[in-house]
This record gives C-alpha cells, sequence and structure tokens, in this order.
DNA sequence: TTAATCTTCACAAAAATAGTAAACATTAAT
DNA sequence: ATTAATGTTTACTATTTTTGTGAAGATTAA
C-alpha cells in the first residue's frame, strides 16, 4: 500500500496541477484544502522539490509551482521519490536494485513471477501523468 | 515491497511444494534451508495454517505438509494472507475495501488509475500458483 | 520596515515489522 | 507406560518505519 505522505504528495501535486495557472500556490492553501497536516507537507514538499518536482518562490506572496509540465510528469516517478520502489522485491527493482539477503538470484523461484508483477505494474504508472490524477470537481 | 515474513513465507511454502513428497517436512529443516529464524517461522506457519494453507502433523516424525495441490494456490492469496492487500489504495482494494479517510470516492484522481494498476498486478498475481515459484536446483 | 512566506533541523509519538522465550500438548516408536 | 521428537500457544521485546511536531531562521514584495 501507498504510505500516507505519499497519497499527501499525490495529492498536493494534483493540486497544483490544479490551479497554479494564477501564480504560486501557498502551502497553507493546500494543507487546507487537502486536509494535509501543513508541517508534515512542509517536509514532503522539502521531498518533492530537492527531486525537481517543485519549484518554490520565497516571501511574500511566494508558494509552490510545479516545475514541469503536467503532463510530462510521470506518476511512477512521484511514487519513487515519496514511497520508494515500485517492485515488490528490491532483486527485481530497476531503480533501487539492491540483493535479497540469503538468497540465490540464479535458483530464486520468486524472480520471475515478481518481474512480471513489476512489468505489469509499469505498464500502467509509467504510462498515467500527473495531468491524469487531478481530482475531479464535484457537479 | 513484500515484507520479510512474506519472502519466508514464499519461500517455505516453496520448499514444501517441492519436498514434501516423502511426508511431512520438519519445520526445523524448512528453517536452516532457507535461513529463516525458527521462532519467526513458527508465527508464519501458524497464520498459514489458520488461512488453510498448511496441514500440520503433531508428534515424533511430524512436520507440515501443504494442505492444496501447489498448481491450485494462487500467489495472490498467499501475499494476502501474509502481507495484506495488493492494491496500493485501500479504496480500490477487492479483498480489503476501506474508505480513505478525508478522501471522496466520486472526485478523486487517484482512483482510477489505482484501480488500472491493481488490475495490471492481479493479472500476474492471481495466474501465478505455488508450483511456480519452486527455487531451481544449483546444476 | 514588516508581514507573509518558505527553510532547516532536530525531535517525538505511534505503528508496524521482526524476532525471542518458554511452558505446554501431542504423537509414534519402543 | 515411557520417552523423545515434534508442533502449539501466548506473551513479550527490540528495531525500524511512519507520521507527525516545533521552533528559530532566511527571503521576498509591498
Amino acid at each position: 500500500m501507498l504510505s500516507q505522505k505519499s497519497k499527501y504528495a499525490l495529492k498536493a501535486l494534483g493540486y497544483l496541477a490544479k490551479n497554479q495557472a494564477d501564480g504560486p500556490v501557498l502551502m497553507s492553501t493546500i494543507s487546507r484544502e487537502k486536509k494535509i497536516p501543513q508541517a508534515f507537507l512542509e517536509n514532503i514538499f522539502h521531498e518533492l522539490k530537492k527531486a525537481g518536482f517543485l519549484t518554490s518562490h520565497r516571501g511574500r506572496f511566494g508558494g509552490y509551482t510545479l516545475s514541469d509540465d503536467p503532463s510530462k510528469t510521470k506518476v511512477s516517478s512521484i511514487i519513487r521519490v515519496v514511497n520508494g520502489p515500485l517492485a515488490m522485491l528490491p532483486c527485481v527493482s530497476l531503480n533501487f536494485y539492491a540483493t535479497c539477503d540469503d538468497c540465490c538470484e540464479a535458483t530464486c523461484g520468486l524472480r520471475g513471477i515478481f518481474q512480471e508483477a513489476r512489468d505489469a505494474l509499469l505498464q500502467v504508472l509509467e504510462n498515467r501523468y500527473l495531468s491524469d490524477i487531478i481530482d475531479k470537481d464535484i457537479e
């Protein structure tokens, strides 16, 4: 499951994608609208900024804007930053590869299936973008 | 990522699938061969037994056997027991559905994509069986 | 100058994960 | 019956991860 932090991050980025047309959006606004504890959102935005997704604007009338076009920002890349690997085993992760302790990759019976699982998941998440996860308006 | 416990469970069940032909297999054997702390494996086997995957045989010359044909035991169902939901959001889980706090399902922009992700993952894991995750022999 | 922002860093509470310990119950062989 | 080998059960503990909180500081536009 995605962590709460990851959900917050995706919601916040989606909010920005929807509302940044008129300039930087306040963290306090996002916190309030998306019901995210502000101090926690600060931590999250710090990570997202460090990873290049966000651009911050300090001072009065500051706020945050997205660094890139929402239609070019993959959901998979956001999740990797805030939630870590998408693969279910470290030894089949493309971006966070690590050996499994005490497990021989040559004979492991799990790798094959979890490579397939990874590919199936990536087929979706690598082809969906921030512009695809914007909340709908209430009607 | 799968928890360590889940990896242990899959490895242990795979070992049973491979080695139970001659009768019940000792937990101590599985613990040693698969390098799983025995006391921890006891907890895991208790869960797997409660869930119906394992049959235990007490007393001298006891041990464990699989309750069902390995070719009919889905990997997805094992993971659900020891690791929990396969979906990335509670609100799109088929077997562990729960509402996301402070999130409106009607307008949430995340649900659609994570339903697709769930389906993609299940397409693999619901169609792979315990017989598919048996470790290879060293050659 | 000032008020509204973001920045940074350290800390803390809560939950989940991983693992341990020990007394107990059951069984098969003898 | 006895005995040794096994699983059973329950409670506990340690570690790590997650989910936050708090406060002093830096920057900017008006």
